[in-house]
Parts: structure tokens; C-alpha cells; sequence
DNA sequence: GAAATTCGTATTGGACCTTTACGAACCCGT
DNA sequence: ACGGGTTCGTAAAGGTCCAATACGAATTTC
């Protein structure tokens, strides 16, 4: 019971050190050489740990050096997109092994699933293992993840997936435990482990796109909110007008979310006097061009941007916002320095900065492997501790 | 070292359980009779625990009861406000010893603290104390206390405050280790462990008042921000018009308190025709009164706190927010009702419960003395740690 | 007043960790 | 090539601390 906290913390100290000594272990954790030793031993014993070389020192007897078996466990990660369905297996060090994107097609619950399982099973078999070897699933999805009901809330996208236990379903994929988070959420992650998020204890991530979504992550743990619900600047009251008076359609989507996503820029440019705007990408290009209905189209947005993250810097006090989706990250250039500039004269406190996201399109995939990975390392500790006690 | 986690085990608990005997510690904690009865005997001889009686039981021995000795440890709670300085002296669980309210005199540090001070040693005193045995003393203040410089930030009322190392000067009040914390965010906690959020995992304290503010209790703690301004609602950008076009004063004091504090009230009230108003209070009983000037006053009012709280939900969907501060508390019954009606035509999210604080001008002290008992029980401990290795 | 029940503690045994010590392995200089 | 110095790994011993068991003590109920 000592034993196993011991256990876990060799465990967790050989993943933070790479190739590592008994030594060394036995200065990071304060334990003593022989406990590092039999801890070593009963790691090895279970398959977790292995011998991996010599530690070449300048003086002395070599020592021999462990690290982390990486294929004593699997994550299978599963970005349930808006036009891809993208998979990636990565072993317990969280190194990816192979990747499939693929086109998204009936989103229905049975058709989802079967086209999941049919990727997952080519996947497994790229690295000789099966679905049934897969330690943990995590699965991005748009919308909110009831835990009660199972039921995914808010999630136009995903037909079918609002009624009680829809995502149980995703059990068939692998007999493993799994998990859902909301894909902005698991980008958040991504960011916070991986990306420019790396050692900052309070930090948000921020994705414009067809949609709007903010990912929390507050002292390096992602924050849900009390019903899974936070985040959701969709909702911030952030716009044209009253949103009362305003269309109801409107306003279940979100007055920010309305303003502020791809169409809502494509709006402002027609509004504005350009009748023939179509994507953001074109407003965005027109403006670097030059054009003037364009760039007041971008004005538009970045006013819009700068009061909402006005708001939750008023609220959370962040210290770096990452800008991410379609939107943030192909406008980047047009947004992030105006945004700022504008933050300043919003709020008198000091604005977090803003930078863009680089982990692009596979965010949400890289989230989902830092919270498998994490949770993988204690089911393997726990299945050991099971096998031996 | 060991033992030690276990002492802290069976201290803790016997705080959360009140009275308590042997056998419902070991099974509240796990351990066994024996290793109970070892670590009650050295709490006992440090002080920090004793026999208080026994239980009477349906049959078989009566089981000795202990409780924590309340008066092994003392919490100096002291609420710098506006026109009273505040302060209470609590034993280590909890319980109120002595209070004193203050008008406030002279806000420079040293006339400050010479007045703190001067009621510190009347407080000590009236339960045979001194200064010097104080375990911990916490202060709330208005304004941001950046941990590094030791300055007060934001804190227009507290004139000298803002040079750094100003608020080292506290410990002239008294010898033990002291807090500083946000006045608002003390309250927060305050409501968080006595009053409405009790229970509550995610909430916030919103105090609405000559100023505005919001105290984040995220996971049962005291969530602060990277720069320890999490929660100034008053820079939420929710008001009339442009701020950048409003007059540079009301954009450093924050578009939000501009409009929404008890000054911003009386703004609206004149500007809707009702030149001779001087108090929100004032236009609080006239709108009861059904006077229809005042009225709409109300209603600029429920509209603005709307959107500031449909904000907060968006970003942190809480279950539970509390409405404090002068007019949060005197307008209640005009303005929870219909902030909640406008909330939910706001953000299509379930929106929290709004009620009303219950501590009144005590929440700040009492969150003082939350803060307080938690981190001076952890404090009698390592004293006694210390002593007894 | 005796049986039943519960409490408290003494004793025993065991798990586990650290300290100490020593042999093994390796580097370097001569 | 060989020996001193150094570092590594493990064996043995010692100590701490906890759980289990058992038994005496105290209290209630019949």
C-alpha cells in the first residue's frame, strides 16, 4: 500500500526523465537505492519498465539506465470533426504510431460508430495489436457531454447523439474504458501539454471557426464548469443590438458565436457593401489586399474578439490565450495585434498574450492522447497493483 | 513521517466530525484502534486535542469523546473597509471570540495599522491573549495584492498602499505569519464554507456596491488568476456605448462599475429625467414605490448585472452565484427575479441560481476567518511537528 | 446480578523502508 | 597492463510503524 505509492511514483518520475538510473530515481523521489531497486523490479516484472542501456559517467562503475515500456499501454484518441473523423494510436510515452483522417459521413449513431471501428481496427493493426489491447479511448466531440444522461447536448452536427446513453455506444468501438470530452476542451489540453500552453498554470484556448469554443485549463487541469458547460463564449453577450429583439435562431446559437464565426464575417463584409462575400478565408485575403469593405469587415471582427476576450480576462485573469480553428488561425496576422491593441484600451488590467495555435488541425487528437496518456499510466499501475495483490 | 500524515488525518476529522470517539475515527479514517489511540495521545500532549465526555450508548462501554482544543490556535480576521474597519478573533474551529467595527480613520499605512493594531490588542485581550499569540493573521482589503512587490494594486481608497512592500508592513500588527487577500474574494470563500455555497463545488461571490467585484470559488478553492485578478468584473465590457469614446476616467475605473455600481444607478435614474437623485437606495424604494422614472432606472440596472452574469455563465458555467455588496443586498428583491428572467433569454444555457448573501457586512471577516482556520490548523500542527522530531 | 456488548490497550507479527557496508564494475593515469 | 579512485548495485541489519488479535474494563439490559 506504501509500496504501491512508491510504485507509481517511480513510475511517474521515469516518464518525466526519460532513460533514467536507479541513482537518479533514487534523488528524485528522496527514496533510497534498494527501494528504487525493488520498485524497479516489480515495474519490470509487470512489463512497465525495461533495461534500455549504460549510462556512460565519467568515473565509476556504469550505471544501468530504465525507461518506460511505451507499449505497455495504448491510447486511442478520436477527433470527431465537422468534416473529418481523425484517429490517432499513441503508446503510454505518447508517442503517436499512426494516424488516419477520414472524410466524415453519415453522422448518425450506427454509421459513426461503424466507420470509428472499422478505423480503429486499421489502426490497431498497424502496430500487430487488436482494438481489444487499446487501454483507454478518449473521443473529442462537439458539444456537451452529459455524464448523467450520456446524452451530447448542444451538438446540431451530431444527429441522433442528444438521447440518453448515445454515448455509451462508443463501448463498441473498444472493450476498453473510455472517455468523451468536448473537442475545444481536449484542444485546451493539447495546447496545455504540447503546445505554447507548456508550464502556464492558468491559460484558455480560443477557437474561431464555423463555431465559437473556449478550452480552460486552470492550474494545468482542464475546468468543465458545473454542468460541462464553461467555456461556451458562443453565449457571450457580445454583439449587434439586443439579442432579445434579434431572430430566436439567433439566439439559440449565441450572440457571439452569430457575430464572430466564419458566417458572421462573411455578414459583416455583406452588410458592410460587399453582396458577394462567401468565405472568411476570401474577407480575410481581400483585407490583405487591401480592400476596404474588407478590411472594415475585419475591423468588425476584431472588435468583437477584443470585447469577448475582454470578458474573460475581466473573469479569469489569464496569463496566454492561444488562438485557434478555421478562423483564428488563417487570420491571425489581421487579428492578433489589433485584438490586442484593443484589449489594452478595454481593460485597464494587464491583457494575457495572445499567440496562435500551432498544433492546427490535429489539436484536438493531441488533447485526447495527453488526457489518455495520463489516465493510461494509472489503469496499467492499477491493473499491476490488481495482478499482484 | 508516516505518522505525521495520520495525525493530520485524525485532526482533521476530528474537526469535521465534532465530538468524536476512538472507534468512529478509525473507521472515518481507516486506521486501526491502536494507531487512533497513539496519535490522540500525541495531539493530546501538544494541545491540540482533549476529552470532552463520553457517549452514551444502547449498550456496551461508553466510548471516550474528543474534540479539538478550539483554543490551541487563534485566527485574526481583519476587513479594511471602506468606512469601518472590521475585526473578529476566532478560535481554531471557527468560533467568533470577540469583534469590534471601527470607523475608518486616517487610510495612510502607518495610521492604518496603528489603529488596527490598537483594536488587535482590545480583541486579544478580552479573552486573556495577547498579540503575540495569534496563529495567523488575514486581512482583506480592497484592490489587488501583488504577491511579488508587496504592493496594493487598484486600490484607490487605500492612498500609499500601492508602493511596494507596503503590505509587509502588516506584520507590525502582529508577530505570526499573515494573508492578504482581495476583500470580495474573501467573501467569496466566506459564503463558500458558511453561507449559500456551502457544498457548492464551482461559484461566485458578486458584490455590487459603490464598486463591483467577484470572488471565483473554483473546486472548493479560491481561484485568483495569474495576477491575482481573477474576478474584476468591473472591466467587463458591458455598458452604454463605446467606452473608447467615454471620457478616460470611467475606462480606468472599468466600463461595468461605471454603470452598474450604486454611482452608475443614480447616473441612470438622473439621466432618465430624475434630476434631484442622490442614492441607489433611494430609487430602490421610489421603483418600489412604482415611481416609473426609477423603475426604468431598475431596469437599465437588471439589464447591465444580465449581461455581466450571462458573461461569468458563459465563461464559467457555475451553479450558484451570490449577490452581496450594499446594492446587490438592498435591491435584491427588485433585481434577482428579473436578472434571472433576462439571463435565460440571454445565453441558452442553464443558467446558475442567483440568491442573495446571508453574511452581510460579516462575509468579508468571515471569509477571513475560513481562509484563516484552515491554514492556522495545518500551522499548530507543524509547530508541534516541529517540536515533538 | 449475570449476560451481552462495546470500548481501550497490550502484545505480537509483519510489511516496508533506511542505513550501513561491501563486492562489482568502470575510468584514468602511470 | 595494472592499481587507485569512483560509482553502482545489493545484501544484511536495524528500526519504525501499522494491523490483527486478544483480553481486561466499563456499561447496559434483562
Amino acid at each position: 500500500m506504501l509500496r504501491v505509492m512508491n510504485e507509481r511514483a517511480v513510475f511517474g518520475e521515469i516518464f518525466r526523465l526519460g532513460p533514467v538510473s536507479r541513482p537518479e530515481l533514487a534523488q528524485a523521489t528522496g527514496l533510497s537505492k534498494p527501494t528504487i531497486s525493488v520498485a524497479l523490479a516489480n515495474l519490470g516484472r509487470a512489463g512497465l519498465v525495461r533495461e534500455v542501456g549504460l549510462r556512460a559517467g565519467p568515473a565509476g562503475r556504469s550505471a544501468l539506465l530504465y525507461e518506460a515500456r511505451p507499449e505497455a499501454g495504448w491510447v486511442l484518441a478520436v477527433d470527431i470533426g465537422r468534416a473529418f473523423v481523425r484517429l490517432v494510436l499513441a503508446n503510454l510515452a505518447g508517442t503517436v504510431v499512426s494516424r488516419i483522417d477520414d472524410p466524415s459521413g453519415s453522422r448518425n449513431p450506427a454509421d459513426l460508430l461503424d466507420q470509428v471501428t472499422g478505423l480503429a481496427d486499421r489502426l490497431t493493426a498497424e502496430v500487430g495489436i487488436g482494438r481489444a489491447d487499446v487501454t483507454l479511448a478518449v473521443f473529442g466531440t462537439p458539444g456537451i457531454h452529459d455524464k448523467e444522461t450520456g446524452a451530447l447536448h448542444l451538438a446540431p452536427n451530431l444527429p441522433g447523439w442528444d438521447l440518453p446513453g448515445a454515448v455509451d455506444r462508443f463501448s463498441a468501438v473498444s472493450p476498453s474504458p473510455f472517455l468523451v470530452e468536448n473537442d475545444v476542451d481536449l484542444a485546451a489540453v493539447g495546447e496545455a501539454t504540447y503546445g505554447l500552453g507548456r508550464g502556464v498554470a492558468h491559460f484558455a484556448y480560443v477557437s474561431i471557426g464555423t463555431g465559437t469554443g473556449m478550452g480552460i485549463v486552470i492550474d494545468g487541469k482542464l475546468y468543465r464548469g458545473s454542468r460541462g458547460c464553461a467555456g461556451e463564449i458562443s453565449y457571450l453577450p457580445i454583439g449587434e443590438g439586443d439579442p432579445l429583439q434579434d431572430d430566436p435562431a439567433a439566439a439559440r446559437r449565441g450572440m457571439f458565436e452569430t457575430v464572430a464565426s466564419a458566417d458572421g464575417i462573411v455578414a459583416a463584409a455583406q452588410r458592410l457593401g460587399w453582396a458577394g462575400a462567401t468565405s472568411a478565408k476570401e474577407v480575410f485575403d481581400a483585407a490583405r489586399a487591401g480592400e476596404p469593405v474588407a478590411r472594415r469587415a475585419v475591423e468588425v471582427e476584431v472588435n468583437h474578439l477584443a470585447h469577448a476576450l475582454a470578458a474573460v480576462t475581466a473573469v479569469l485573469d489569464l496569463e496566454l490565450i492561444v488562438l485557434g480553428g478555421g478562423v483564428g488561425v488563417q487570420g491571425a496576422d489581421l487579428l492578433i495585434g489589433p485584438v490586442q491593441d484593443r484589449l489594452r484600451h478595454l481593460v485597464a488590467l494587464q491583457p494575457p498574450r495572445i499567440e496562435v495555435s500551432t498544433l492546427g488541425a490535429d489539436a484536438v487528437r493531441i488533447g485526447a492522447v495527453a488526457v489518455g496518456v495520463t489516465a493510461a499510466r494509472d489503469l496499467v499501475l492499477d491493473r499491476t497493483v490488481a495482478a499482484s495483490g
